[in-house]
DNA sequence: CTGGGGACGGGGCCC
DNA sequence: TGGGCCCCGTCCCCA
């Protein structure tokens, strides 16, 4: 059931990205439409467990392998069915928390439940499946954990939290430290995905500008910023229209000017 | 409205 | 495999 109308992207996105090699998967899931040869245990294996869906539950680290979903064998599913079907706003909270893109420190700024206490790759599997109960009792093949032996089979990780999918598993470790956030700012318990990160908040805190500008004496705390600014010193800019040829320092004054109306003469 | 600065995020590469 | 770093990019805010 789907509590608010019109479609949510990150709804659409759970369902396609989660089954990548099952075209018959039709979405968007609100609607939950299923063809053959869609069997229930697939669909088992494309829907996070409960605690995964509920955004205020613990979030264990657990990777879902879509990839091996077709390998689920007729066993007794009854006991691993959710209570209830998730409702969107529940299905998609997670996905938003990795698109957020504010400024403001998550709230309140709080370390990793305790049931992931750690993201490192010894962890994950072990803790994956034992904060699911019911997945422990199934075949090692069904824990999407296992790397397929056939090399013609593509091994894929998928994040638990928004299901983005990485050929890595070093990959995904780093992703979910966006969703971890373990870097945490001594000084004002803002959280960062990684150590560099939060060294470049430090230096919003201290005033350090390490990168000085070659042209005149402006000085940035950000690299990124300083490339930006070097862009004010060149006549042609890096980001030209295409109507008008007139030049931009950024991606982003670009695309306001041919949002404003390009008027198609040069300037 | 435009240009620019500040803060921040993600993927990829290298060691 | 993990950490550091780079590059590219976005969003917000302000002059």
């Amino acid at each position: 059931p789907r509590s608010a109308p019109g479609p949510h992207q990150a709804d659409v996105c759970w369902l396609t990205e989660l089954t990548p090699d099952l075209a018959l998967f039709s979405v968007p899931c609100s609607e939950l439409t299923f063809q053959q040869p869609y069997d229930q245990a697939h669909l088992l294996a494309a829907i996070p467990p409960p605690e995964v869906l509920n955004p205020t539950a613990s979030l264990p680290t657990l990777i879902w392998d879509s990839l091996l979903a077709p390998q689920a064998q007729p066993i007794s599913w009854a006991s691993l069915l959710p209570q209830e079907i998730p409702k969107a706003g529940e299905l998609t909270s997670l996905s938003d928390e990795d698109s957020g893109k504010g400024s403001q420190p998550p709230s309140p700024p709080s370390p990793a439940p305790s049931s992931f206490s750690s993201t490192s790759a010894s962890s994950l599997e072990a803790e994956g499946y034992a904060a699911f109960p019911g997945l422990g009792q199934l075949p090692k093949q069904l824990t999407g954990l296992s790397v397929a032996k056939d090399p013609q089979s593509r091994k894929a990780f998928n994040c638990k939290y928004c299901n983005k999918e990485y050929v890595s598993l070093g990959a995904l470790k780093m992703h979910i430290r966006s969703h971890t956030l373990p870097c945490v700012c001594s000084t004002c318990g803002k959280a960062f995905s990684r150590p560099w990160l939060l060294q470049g908040h430090v230096r919003t805190h201290t005033g350090e500008k390490p990168f000085s500008c070659p042209h005149c004496s402006r000085a940035f705390a950000d690299r990124s910023n300083l490339r930006a600014h070097l862009q004010t010193h060149s006549d042609v800019k890096k980001y030209q229209c295409k109507t008008c040829s007139r030049t931009f320092s950024r991606m982003s004054l670009l695309h306001k000017h041919q949002e404003s109306g390009c008027s198609g003469g040069p300037r």
